[in-house]
DNA sequence: ATTAAATACGACTAAAATAATCGGATATGC
DNA sequence: GCATATCCGATTATTTTAGTCGTATTTAAT
């Protein structure tokens, strides 16, 4: 309940690891896998979205990896969340709806309210914020 | 991800039905339940765990129910989740830990604080809060 | 007393979400 | 050409959440 996944766990782990190395350093995803005992495969996948929606650049073939594309200050929590699992919802309703209830509910509007109070916050948390504290 | 559970939901739509009703009317489980098409024997597991923890007062045997207890106005969002859930805990180091990294994580402390704040966030939550808007 | 309607509660099953793996394709440095 | 990377869809495994079942107990009404 109220849990971030592993996937954005790994995300958060990979970009403090690359930002950590001299600027222009290839990382390998093995390099960060085995440093911090992540699945190797689904640490891929991940960078694979994170490289699609250009927060870092992959750079193919042997000798490649991945380094910073963007700068973690202009990149807030909220907007990784949206990359990697959509957008955040704490109850159905809070996204996209097609609840039971509908106008029967008598929670909706509040829990709407507490829903965006935690999307601005992830929205004023850089992920600079994380990766260098 | 960062979701609440139904059991929550199912929570804070019966206090909010229960709260609408005359002060002393005591409130079946089977009338929530059906006002608010809810799972009959999943909201009367749900209740009973409130009324364990003095939220709301249980009157047994034929034309029993449940009653408020306390003010909802001194009772946060954040004891309501952990008399359901246990602790908020974003990821599994924030709340207990056994976690392979360990040591070698590099976003332990940053999380925490994320933890943080949103407990903080719904510890100045009071279920009055919500039920009444 | 008996019955009906309610809470109490442990055990179980079903469904959904998440995590991880597999298999193959493509790119590139040596 | 081979080793080592990214790329990516499909599948499987695991975990968490949701819901059900069965039974016991309590109490009002008859």
């Amino acid at each position: 309940m109220l849990k971030l996944t592993r996937k954005l766990e790994y995300a958060l782990i990979a970009l403090r690891h690359i930002q950590g190395q001299a600027t222009e350093k290839i990382v390998s995803t093995k390099e960060i896998a085995e440093t911090h005992r992540i699945p190797l495969q689904l640490l891929a996948k991940t960078l694979q979205q994170l490289a699609k929606h250009n927060i870092i650049e992959a750079i193919q073939g042997a000798h490649g990896g991945y380094r910073l594309k963007k700068s973690l200050d202009n990149i807030n929590m909220n907007a990784l969340i949206q990359i990697l699992e959509g957008p955040i919802g704490i109850m159905d309703c809070s996204a996209d709806s097609n609840c039971v209830q509908l106008d029967i509910c008598n929670i909706r509007k509040p829990i709407n309210r507490v829903n965006e109070a935690i999307v601005s916050m992830f929205d004023n948390l850089t992920l600079a914020d994380i990766t260098r504290h």
